[in-house]
DNA sequence: ATAATAGTGTCTGTCAGACACTATCGA
DNA sequence: TCGATAGTGTCTGACAGACACTATTAT
């Protein structure tokens, strides 16, 4: 039995301009130095608790940011997938607004648009895609795309998120009983976002208990 | 950085008694050496194409069983769970109907209920409940719950084994309406279950199509 | 015939989506 | 006043579950 090569590899999605994106860094050393890949690194039993420590370490190290939501994706492995050797890689995604990406204003940082066809070292192109198949899915019956949408946010721009991530539009009065049954949000107070010649609209945050904790739909959206 | 120690382990589910069932394998050295513990072993770099390869290979070594379902759970990690050091380890599930491992007949293994609150080594406990409440979670909306119904099945045999995995009896003109949408099952032409003194019930299997890949339903049962 | 379970037709309450309406802003 | 978007009341079609019925076996 030889040695296995343990890394963990970052996910990082957010949305921007209508899309949703993911985080890309040019590989610092080799293999593959150079090229545009998903933040990763090697487990460092020394001072990570467990692999999840490693994912959020590795995630601030190389760009800056302490997500509000990272998990567990899946690992990925075999003797092919680094040239190094046989390697093993649990991948993690987290999601951030594109606010926390900007302030992180890491140069290195790109984003690009998931849905254009990448091409990516290793096995990031099944690990990306991976990633947003979760998303993807989790979001028809769960409170997850919240984490997309920032600290505060209205009711039409969360709709929005949903649509994006789900890739059709919703019907706003279903939407919004699904939200009031989910009772993850609470309004602020007096807090309105004025956007253009219209009535503003309330804004909301998630309830502190649910900051951690995604809300299930017993049916989806 | 130090080694990380890289394992598999097998969380096998069945049906039995009317319970959902855990197998479980006497250890055969240390740490915990003669303690009921989830199959498992290390990875091995030489002759496992991937943690999966490696995951199919302990099942089989440790119990005779080639399961016709199994898929990654989770990785746990850390430097608590193992005495020898930081450890990782990638677990996975698998499906199998009680005749399989009847058949088998591994006098080590030992099938427990799920429900009972058991005292398993390691972290062993907390991966068995992952697994059970993933199987929970998925059979809400999918055809998972057809590979412990083993390979033929009739329709009300199928409908017991969701009632078990879900806990709670179904409607029987609805379940029959949801399993007719997945479209996922043949009548056995002519094949009947004969059980007592009543009707006879259809035998069923799935679709050939279906035999590695999950039917999933847009709302659950 | 009777008991027991398999399998099906139909009715009804519930709920998601469509539509229409009011509310509130800037210009 | 008008255009635009926020937010809400209500109607309707679809569907899940309840009920009732027929079908088929062993005793």
């Amino acid at each position: 039995m030889t040695q296995v090569i343990c890394t963990v590899d970052m996910v990082l999605l957010t949305l921007h301009e209508e899309r949703l994106k993911v985080a890309l860094l040019k590989r610092d050393r080799e293999p593959f130095k150079g090229v545009a890949a998903l933040p990763g690194g090697f487990v460092h039993t020394n001072e990570d608790h467990d692999v999840r420590d490693a994912a959020m370490r590795v995630l601030k190290e190389k760009t800056g940011i302490d997500a509000p939501y990272l998990e567990q994706l899946a690992t990925f492995s075999g003797a092919a997938r680094d040239p190094r050797g046989w390697s093993l890689s649990i991948a993690h995604y987290a999601l951030v607004s594109y606010e926390v990406i900007d302030r992180a204003g890491h140069p290195d940082v790109k984003l690009v648009s998931v849905d254009r066809s990448l091409s990516l070292p290793f096995d990031h192109r099944l690990i990306l895609e991976t990633a947003v198949s979760r998303l993807r899915s989790k979001s028809q019956y769960s409170s997850l795309p919240c984490y997309l949408a920032g600290e505060t946010f209205t009711l039409p721009q969360l709709q929005k998120v949903y649509e994006i991530l789900m890739g059709e539009p919703l019907n706003k009065v279903s939407f919004r009983r699904k939200i009031t049954e989910m009772d993850m949000l609470e309004a602020i107070d007096g807090e309105f976002e004025s956007a253009g010649a219209h009535r503003p609209a309330q804004l909301y945050r998630l309830k502190p208990h649910f900051k951690k904790q995604l809300q299930l739909l017993e049916r989806g959206l």
